[in-house]
DNA sequence: TTTACAAACTGGAGCGCTCTAGATTACCGT
DNA sequence: ACGGTAATCTAGAGCGCTCCAGTTTGTAAA
């Protein structure tokens, strides 16, 4: 920058405005500026400029898995917002099992984001909590307590679900459950609730959020002595795993065994799957996200925000009428 | 820091070495020292570390898309790698149409990683020369000469899957290719070199590299008048977008119509989905190319390095014997 | 011409760390 | 007791930028 600035004539401070398109620089300087920089192949240091800066113009984005295309989905959403706002975006992965997310979480940290967008952590809400002590947080598709969050209702929404399938004569419905945790427990009890109410038995049925071994579960419930005609997995991960459950026994979705997902992520859009699932709308929920975390850079002492929505049903070729079959 | 030190009664420099896991400090002074911090709520700034450190330890790795099961993949082998090393990654995402992808470059040139792994770059080889010559880069799966690349033989996997088809009796095979650039032709020649030896007619048509479009596309081929018996599409992503569209038609894949995918990303992989296609060995590729990546931090100076590797078929239920039927 | 005020520009402090070179302490054998 | 080597520890410079508090220049009103 010292070098750019003595090519073109000025000081160290106009260079560093030059940059930035701040004000307070002719346009003629300006011009002179950016030239003398591609002259000597100078490129702005961003980490300088975080170090030295007031901060304020950097989200950090976590996302749980980069397979499933829910967190893709999110991220676009996000992007879309920040971009717009001339935000960076600095981004950590956690893994499947979530036992990473902690050290993810402290990466994001430790680059000193101004605000982490978080979704898909896998971590209690206490401990969720605990980092959005140290550095602004905001939730996306996980409501916890005490801290900013963008959720959309997944009670509703199960029940959405299951009232789909019975309103199809579906009586044994099973349901392929997320680990149990903190945050996720929701749509679990959404589906419990909407089966006793119709006075119906439930099954739940525990997987992981890998599709490999939900369509080893899922399996395992199909080849059971009283298979469920139609199954509701906890996400849409698990239910591709369902349906490729199906695909090995030779079953077919939406005629043999209805099968019901949740998020409505790009793939289940797909002809070819053609999943039912639960729209949470997660574009949404990522530009909701940020325009959040927005807020929260703004007025960094405000009550938690508590952003909620309600999914709806999206009705494709997975579910159908029970047949006479089983 | 400074305050860390005061409260353990020891210098700066001391606290900084105990943070990081260096040699020359007493085990009793390092946990006094983490103790301190903890009791002060102290995080490292990575920021101000990157700024003043040598570095050596931070790799960016660009990703052309996340809904692209293969740049997973790939980030998943860089990352078993890197991380083992105990390398940082930074993250920059491209989008489908490639028109980000200059300023994604940018972005983690800006931020200082040390080198750059980048897949899915859709600029010119001249364009990425030029990146290259500012920061170190490793090309993952394409082969961008005079650039470090970890590479996989398209031609040769192409001339795999079109052999398996001419085997399975098929003979009118288009190839659905990407938009034609710099980097991108070798699947489309060993297409066509496939076929002229087997003295079969080539039908090329071009797509992009959203599933959607290539469904919309592969629909105007298996409607058209001399619809093939096949088609070789040029990646997993617009392979699915075949299956969506034979779904669409109510065809069959594998017994109607013959598709192979190129990649054998994960999803291929979903017996739901089981997609014949050629396995380029993505993760292996992310993999090599942490370790080029190393290696070029380690010899700056060296020639550039090219790692290639040969793909395999991977038969699935997607292709079949050509039907009497079409 | 003088005055006033905005626009354009500058110098220097400081962001929180790492690194180098040197100062101190601990420990060993003789 | 003593030099010598290794293990700890420290002071201070500097990484490349932004920000603040000015100083200078330009321009319009008095």
């Amino acid at each position: 920058m010292e070098d750019v600035a003595r090519e073109a004539g000025v000081s160290r401070s106009l260079v560093s405005l030059a940059y930035r398109g701040a004000p307070g620089v002719s346009a003629a300087t300006r011009h002179r500026i950016l030239d003398a920089g591609r002259r000597l192949n100078y490129t702005p240091n961003q980490i300088a400029a975080r170090l030295a800066g007031r901060g304020g113009n950097t989200f950090g984005v976590f996302l749980q898995d980069l397979h499933n295309d829910l967190f893709a989905d999110v991220y676009d959403g996000v992007r879309e917002i920040a971009e717009a706002d001339g935000k960076h975006l600095v981004l950590a992965v956690g893994t499947i099992d979530g036992r990473r997310d902690a050290v993810s979480l402290q990466t994001l940290e430790q680059s000193r984001v101004d605000v982490i967008i978080a979704t898909g952590v896998q971590l209690s809400n206490a401990d969720v909590r605990e980092t959005a002590g140290r550095v602004p947080l905001v939730s996306v598709a996980r409501l916890v307590p005490g801290v900013d969050s963008v959720w959309s209702d997944n009670h509703f929404g199960a029940r959405l679900a299951i009232e789909h399938l019975i309103g199809l004569g579906h009586r044994r419905i099973v349901f392929l459950a997320n680990p149990p945790s903190d945050g996720y427990l929701d749509r679990r009890r959404g589906y419990i609730d909407a089966m006793r109410d119709a006075g119906l038995l439930e099954r739940v049925v525990t997987t992981t959020y890998a599709r490999a071994t939900a369509a080893l579960d899922a399996g395992v419930v199909l080849d059971s002595a009283d298979a469920p005609t139609a199954v509701f997995a906890h996400n849409d991960q698990a239910a591709l795993g369902v349906l490729d459950a199906l695909a090995v026994r030779g079953l077919s979705a939406g005629r043999d065994v209805s099968v019901i997902g949740y998020d409505n992520s790009s793939v289940s859009r797909a002809p070819g799957t053609a999943l039912t699932t639960v729209d949470i709308h997660s574009q949404s929920l990522g530009r909701n996200a940020a325009i959040t975390a927005m807020r929260r850079l703004a007025e960094p002492a405000a009550q938690p925000i508590t952003h909620s929505s309600m999914p709806s049903l999206v009705i494709r070729g997975s579910t159908g009428p029970v047949g006479p079959a089983r």
